[in-house]
RNA sequence: GCCGAAAUAGCUCAAUUGGUAGAGCAACUGAUUUGUAAUCAGUAGGUUACGGGUUCAAGUCCUGUUUUCGGCACCA
């Protein structure tokens, strides 16, 4: 996937582009406004007020057509620096220009219009030098929009498109959104039995004994790998009452989104967030300085009530396991803590074959409790850890929590789409609403600093996010099924098939015996749609010689080895998690 | 929640201006005994998401609801 924001050349193409969209909006809707228009990753989008006209999906070809038509005339595109009073004069008649204009600060900002043919337009720029440049481009999509993205303003319409220097790498960039939508994991979790969705549960999925066998294996992953990290493990309750969350504080900042019940005259709460249950699993019993750094995990199924157009397979549900862990230690030990952490993130990553960048989110404007000399250290300590792991840390400014600052891991699966998965998150709200504390050398009661990190994030979204990743077609220990054994002609090769079926299970391989009356080709075809990793087939001549002969996923032609090594390819396969 | 679109057999999709809901796959039965992506024949399968309305007649038109999809806003 091209990430147009980071090249220069189709950046500004992009943008002229999005000139060349309104432009083309203005010709057949005479009443048209916009708003702005700027690039992004994927192309440009417009965002248009088009009064009571609203864009069908039919517009969009017109639209683009009428683009086309003004490209190829080719005027030229024109530079202006105008003054404030000038801008204002001339948008006079268009509001949303004027807001533009009249927040801009006259001595610090040039303004500029561009103007091509019949079209001028408010724009920083750079642009191309004429409209006859843009030839390889494509509306995609459209959509209403919040005005300055805010839910509170009325919705303009907005059209997404995407430009190219040529026409092959336009053609490239539609075959990935293709692609994307071949891997479309709710499309796919359909085809594969793992997961289905019911009217009855809006946001609610329902894993099937495919899926089951997806997270049961990430989940044994997660535990024994955090079991060698030193973690201890806990389940807390689903549903705590009301005064809990009064004094976690989400009882205000979070009751929007909770699910609540009213048992016997109380108020209960089914918990949005696992980090509450947490805090009193560590108040139930006292800690010295010598436990800490203490790591108590959780996987814990969180409830939270999103909006219904959020809702969005199994990225966006309104119930989820996080794998959570609450760290406490003193102060001195952060940046130990959060090395380790990054290295065993990364362990647990690359596994999957999945790259990722971290992001550092500090302390926000404004809405942030705690010293800021606090903050400052904390940040740095997480910064530092960053680098000393070795890695880069890009800045987010004022994208912290309310509590504490935090780094992001953002994941590129194998086509190149990035998805934010893992975090860990410094707290310093609630060991102080909890009055958490544990004994020092000195024997003074002192507050320990917390950590809340995950590391899947959700266990739902990342199966989601491995389903596309992988295509469907999972590595031999997570595959659902691993082998099917097909005997050639089930009558004569079919006990034979089934005995060495049962040796395979007892080996704890998830092997399915496939000896339907059909032809091999028939069942081989459904073992390649179902992407089973390996097939086995067995005919005269495996029989004979107590071979195997397999053929891999997606690939023609078999191997044949004898039994002992085909098990040792496998098991070796399990243990080392490898394709 | 907001903007737009959609919902027909288990799945993927047809059904002309309103006029008898249909196909392929899957399932089931039988024949076939198979060497690497679909053997043949037959059977069954539907309150067209749910409710209300217009009409002689509604899958089709109007309307309310639900759900899903693409975005926005929100977010793991």
């Amino acid at each position: 996937m091209i990430n147009i924001k980071e090249n220069e050349k189709l950046s500004v193409m992009n943008h002229s582009c999005a000139h060349l969209l309104a432009q083309a909006v203005k010709h057949l809707y005479p009443k048209a406004l916009f708003w702005v228009g700027p690039v992004i990753e994927e192309g440009f989008y417009y965002d248009i007020d088009l009064g009571e006209d609203v864009i069908k999906e039919e517009d969009l070809a017109k639209i683009e057509k009428e683009m086309k038509k003004i490209a190829k005339d080719g005027k030229r595109i024109v530079r202006e620096e105008i003054s404030k009073e000038e801008a204002l004069k001339r948008f006079s008649d268009d509001p949303y220009k004027i807001d533009l204009i009249s927040r801009m600060d006259e001595d610090d900002t040039v303004i500029s219009c561009y103007t091509q043919g019949d079209f001028t337009d408010l724009c920083r720029g750079p642009h191309v030098d004429s409209v006859k440049e843009l030839k390889h481009f494509k509306l995609l999509k459209f959509s209403g929009a919040y005005w300055k993205g805010d839910a509170k303003n009325k919705m303009l319409q907005r059209i997404y498109g995407i430009c190219f220097e040529n026409e092959e790498d336009l053609n490239k960039h539609l075959e990935f959104l293709e692609e994307a939508k071949r891997r479309d994991h709710k499309k796919l979790g359909k085809e594969l039995d793992l997961f289905m969705m019911s009217e009855y549960g809006p946001g609610f999925p329902f894993f099937l004994n495919k899926g089951m066998i997806l997270r049961n294996e990430l989940e044994n992953f997660w535990y024994r790998e955090h079991t060698k990290e030193g973690y201890e493990f806990i389940k807390t309750p689903i549903m705590l009452n009301k005064e809990l969350w009064e004094l976690s504080g989400h009882w205000y900042n979070y009751r929007e989104n909770m699910y609540t019940s009213e048992i016997d005259e109380r108020t209960f709460a089914v918990k949005p967030m696992n980090c509450p249950g947490g805090m009193l699993v560590y108040k139930n019993s006292l800690h010295s300085y010598k436990d800490l750094p203490l790591r108590i995990g959780e996987l814990g199924q969180v409830h939270r009530h999103e909006a219904s157009g959020a809702l969005n397979g199994l990225f966006r549900v309104r119930t989820f396991t996080q794998d959570d862990a609450h760290i406490f230690m003193r102060e001195d030990q952060i940046e130990e803590e959060v090395i380790n952490l990054i290295s065993f993130i990364d362990r647990m990553y690359s596994i999957f074959g999945l790259t990722y960048d971290i992001e550092l989110s500090t302390r926000p404007e404004e809405k942030y409790i705690g010293d800021i000399e606090i903050w400052n250290k904390s940040e740095k300590a997480l910064e530092d850890a960053c680098h000393k792991a070795g890695h880069d840390c890009k800045i987010n400014p004022g994208d912290g929590a309310f509590y504490g600052p935090k780094l992001d891991f953002h994941i590129k699966d194998s086509l190149g789409r990035v998805w934010q998965c893992g975090t860990i998150q410094l707290d310093m709200n609630l060991p102080e609403r909890f009055d958490l504390t544990y004994i020092d050398s000195d024997g003074s009661k002192k507050r320990p600093v917390m950590l809340h990190r995950v590391i899947y994030g959700s266990i739902e979204r990342f199966i989601g996010i491995l389903i596309e990743h992988y295509a469907g077609a999972f590595p031999f220990w997570l595959a659902p099924t691993q082998l099917v054994v097909i005997p050639v002609n089930p009558e004569i090769h079919g006990e034979y098939a089934k005995e060495l079926t049962e040796k395979l299970k007892e080996l704890n391989i998830r092997v399915e015996l496939d000896d339907r009356n059909e032809k091999l080709g028939y069942r081989m075809r459904e073992a390649q749609t179902s992407k089973i990793p390996y097939s086995i087939i067995i005919g005269d001549k495996e029989m004979e010689e107590h071979s195997i002969s397999y053929r891999k996923f997606g690939e023609q032609g078999t191997t044949t080895v004898s039994e002992e090594e085909f098990i040792n390819f496998v098991t070796d396969k399990i243990n080392n998690k490898t394709l």
